[in-house]
Parts: structure tokens; C-alpha cells; sequence
DNA sequence: TAAGCTATGTATAAGGA
DNA sequence: TTCCTTATACATAGCTT
């Protein structure tokens, strides 16, 4: 869009790319705004800029709330009952922070 | 944009509602991947259907890896490593566990 | 019912203040 | 810088198949 055409690569001019990643930020949230607004679902967004400067959106909650519902689905495929549920979600649980604090981790659930 | 101005607001007619979910959230893929190259940048995108479906976009590597780069940011600007990410994931399963078995629910966490 | 069309609204690349 | 302006390219709402 624009006065010209900008090909689909790396934008060479650092800060050219800045401008371009400040508009288009902006550009990304604003649909994901009216995708969640219009469509009424949950929408998260993560972008980092040139600078590693990180910008979360989230529709719903916090950003963490999405990233939640994310492993809920991934270990819900079969329609589970509350304890397969339960249990799928403590396994997920283990993993991701056994990752992230690069060891093992275990976790106790009660309901 | 199109021939009208849609309002934001949520669409009533669910046939409608479904068709501009898909085309806006290919759309916004469309948007985040150009975003990624353009910019040189990690993109990360969770969209729900308004049936629940969910579709996730990452410009590099898989969503769970942004999710990991995410927690690792949040922690690097807190000063307090891991723990903050872990808290904060313990306490969205315990309350994700407890409306699941519709009582109280309570994690304890070991890393 | 998914896929294509097109008139129209929107996003944005350059440039200017 | 940070915010306008505006020409141009892009996205898409309603329609058609």
C-alpha cells in the first residue's frame, strides 16, 4: 500500500523498517481488534520489533489467559471427561515449565 | 472496507459472522507475515473460530516457542526469573482446573 | 457450499510540517 | 522527533456461481 510497492523482504534502511513495524504494529492490532469485535472471539498477538522490544495484544484477558485456552484445546481433542481434562492439563503444565526452567518439574492437582 | 461499512460490533447472523471470521483471519496471517519479513521480526498470532476452532500463526518456529520467548522477556524485565512465569501459569491452571470441576482447585508446583 | 468477482473502504509508503 | 497529508496499493462486504 502506499506511494509505492514495497517488495516482500527484509527492509534494508534500519529506519525505514522501524517506521514500517511502528505502522504496521499498529495496523495488526487494529484488525485483531475488529476480528474479535465483530466475530466475538478471543484474538492474541505477539510481535517483537527490530529492537526485540516485545508488544502483546490480547481481546480477552491477559495474554497469558490465551496462551492458557491454547493448551486447554491442544489437550481436549477427544472431548475429554473433567479428570482426563484435569490430568492432560497438569501434563502440559509439567512440560511447558520443565522447559522453561530447562529441568524437570512435576505438579500436583487438587480438586 | 467492500461494498459497505460493516459497525463494529459483533455480527448477528452467524452465517455472515463465519464467513468474515475466515476471510479477516486470513487477512491478518497475511498481515503478520508480512510483518515478519518486512521487519526481520518474530510474529506470533491465536485466533478462535467462533465455533472454538482455533488457528495459531508463527513467523518463526512453532507458537510455543514464542509463548517461551515471551515468558523469557516478561522475566528478563521483572528481575525475578522463571518463578514469575511459573506462578502466574499455576494460578491460570487453578482457575481453569476449578471452573473445569466446577469447585475450588489448588496446584502446587515443583521445579 | 466453497470459490470467485468487484465496488468500495482501509492501510500505508513517502513526503512534509 | 511525532504528527499530518495524500497517492496508491490492499483488504474485504456483499454478491454471484
Amino acid at each position: 500500500m502506499g506511494r509505492n510497492k514495497l517488495p516482500l523482504k527484509k527492509i534494508d534502511n534500519p529506519c525505514r523498517r522501524k517506521i514500517t513495524y511502528s505502522k504496521r504494529r499498529d495496523g495488526i492490532i487494529k484488525k485483531a481488534t475488529e476480528l474479535s469485535v465483530l466475530c466475538d472471539t478471543d484474538v492474541g498477538v505477539l510481535m517483537y520489533s527490530p529492537h526485540g522490544r516485545l508488544t502483546t495484544f490480547s481481546s480477552n484477558g491477559s495474554i497469558e489467559d490465551i496462551f492458557l485456552r491454547y493448551f486447554d484445546q491442544s489437550n481436549e481433542q477427544g472431548g475429554t471427561v473433567e479428570k482426563e481434562g484435569v490430568r492432560s492439563l497438569s501434563l502440559s503444565l509439567s512440560l511447558s515449565l520443565s522447559v522453561l526452567s530447562y529441568g524437570p518439574a512435576s505438579v500436583c492437582v487438587y480438586v
